[in-house]
DNA sequence: GATGAATGAGAATTCATTCAT
DNA sequence: GATGAATGAATTCTCATTCAT
């Protein structure tokens, strides 16, 4: 009774949830996500309370998958910048590889529907990021920003680049590096390249 | 003619729809925004064919009014530093002086309500920019990035630092120089600073 | 004062109503009426004091126009089945020539906008033809049918062939033809022809 | 299914929609029919996708309708002049005998909302009918005219009847036969009645 | 649990009419 | 008189949510 019956049914609906929301906006109609998941308009409302929650829920997924493409194969024994560039590279690669989800994580990010509790909660998933970045710091490479300011330069920058991307695909691996080169010159203390 | 078309009432609607889009998302409803404009439901629509148009004009209006004050002042004679920092300052000011603009402007920078052509002009504003850049870059102090890719970082820090200042507004003044000093390194050769 | 100040301008609007209205029904708006008419939207209203007045008026005048087309070159001294014919191609010819007076006062015919006092007033105009008829059965041609169910008769065949001339134009003048045989066989004591 | 889509309140829709359209023409609101049929606005679109769909679904209704009741108790082997009056008297009991229903048919038969596929759909039901002239054409009774020449007389007769039944209710037979009378001298080679 | 019909509170428009100019 | 902006009631349709089956 603790979780609905069918975890295949409940996923069903947050990834027509994705698919609609990405092409339509948070006004993508419950009953449209139903159907694109093969249920019926009321089944959704018995893995997801309301239309907020299923909202809610859709962003913490949408985190929690992020973070876990961007911890895998973390470098945790590679240096400073090999950690820092893996990151970033995952980013990049999620958003560009999920160009749907990405579209609907951002719908939701700009949204009120998701809640304070949502969004840290969803931002606790990163919280190995925040340990590297302290170990970083520790390291002396890093300026002496705090974290919050360091995640929300990695996170306005990889947005940046996905929308060049998005806009010219075949230059993708080259706004990846740039990108990255802008990020890392932008909070380290190394002297510029090229 | 009767009674001209009246340029306060006009304004009275962009101003309150500004209000209400930023409070309630794209989804705020036209007759909300007459009433907080002072005016009965019907008339939103003599100034205004549809609630489309409302939200394509708010935007031309948003992205002119951020160019207005972006190039207030702008120190044409001033140093390539001196003329990014006014830029820079210019937006990030803007965005923190005006709260509900920004929420607004950034809600229907993501919707799929306002039309590419409306992008498109919204953009022309910041040809001046544009200019900058290229004198910039002639002056061999910028890394040999595109316009685009410049204006994508600058646009990404900016909300970025925004969100912060948001947060924490006493930290208004740090975050908009650490802000900046990411911008500057991250895209020119200047050694780093600190 | 007893009449608004310019017929033409009355007219233009008459005749912008049977334009629209033949096209939209008469939910045509009275802004598009008017507009058409070259006023602006308040005019109507000093010329009309509503839209059911114009839309009663219009049935009225066309009414009258249609009455004064089958009145015209009405041969008096002919024969019974002369005078006949003569209010028969006359009723077929002006709705075949007039295709949107002729929408215009069917729609105006079916609603329930056109009062009965209306009603009686445009049949009115038909007062000489009920003198016709009267004349007629005194000669002992018609069969003794009340005026009411012969001109029911005859507007109802009139009505039948146009929506037959409509659709199959190049048989007007058989479909008028055709349908006088049906009337005159109808009505009358004569023997078939053919 | 959880609750199948009633039949009976499809029925009660169209049953209301025939009263109000009647009553107001066309622009009977959808929130009027629902009222009217007990079921909440919103229902009705579950029954019928829009406004027109309900009308051109009415439409069609009443023209069944309509076959229905001419092809009951057909007289196939009775003579020319059976089969036609009783397809005579069919139509003008069923106009009055149902004054709404007909007054609903009429106002969509002049309206632009029925598309001309409903129409040809609606038409469809006389099929029979047409075999019937077929036949009485081959006897030589008839007059050499097309069915749609004849079929088109046959309604407008009908209609004019009605009229005149509608406003004097107690001569019904009277109109009937005289109806019947006109159309049969009208459209056949046989010669007066008196 | 699953289904989808039923609900009714909105939402964006439209439009006849009024009235300030 | 002419104009057309202003009004707000009315209209069609949508949609989250409930609940009978």
């Amino acid at each position: 009774m603790a979780r609905p019956l069918s975890e295949a049914k409940r996923d069903a609906i947050l990834a027509s949830a994705i698919k609609l929301v990405a092409a339509q906006g948070l006004s993508a109609p419950t009953s449209g996500i139903a159907r694109d998941a093969g249920l019926a308009e009321g089944t959704l409302f018995t893995y997801f309370a309301s239309k907020d929650e299923l909202l809610n829920q859709l962003y913490l997924e949408l985190k929690a998958d992020l973070g876990v493409a961007v911890l895998k194969a973390y470098p945790a024994a590679g240096s400073v910048r090999e950690r820092f560039e893996h990151v970033w590279n995952a980013f990049v690669d999620w958003g560009a590889d999920h160009p749907a989800k990405r579209r609907a994580i951002r719908q939701l990010g700009v949204s009120d529907r998701v809640t304070p509790e949502s969004r840290r909660r969803g931002g606790a998933a990163f919280g190995e990021i925040g340990a590297m970045l302290e170990q970083s710091q520790a390291e002396g490479v890093l300026k002496p920003h705090s974290q919050a300011f360091i995640g929300a330069v990695l996170e306005a920058l990889t947005d940046a680049m996905l929308d060049l991307i998005a806009r010219e695909p075949e230059r993708r691996e080259h706004y990846k590096k740039a990108g990255f080169d802008v990020l890392w010159h932008g909070i380290t203390n190394e002297e510029p390249t090229s």
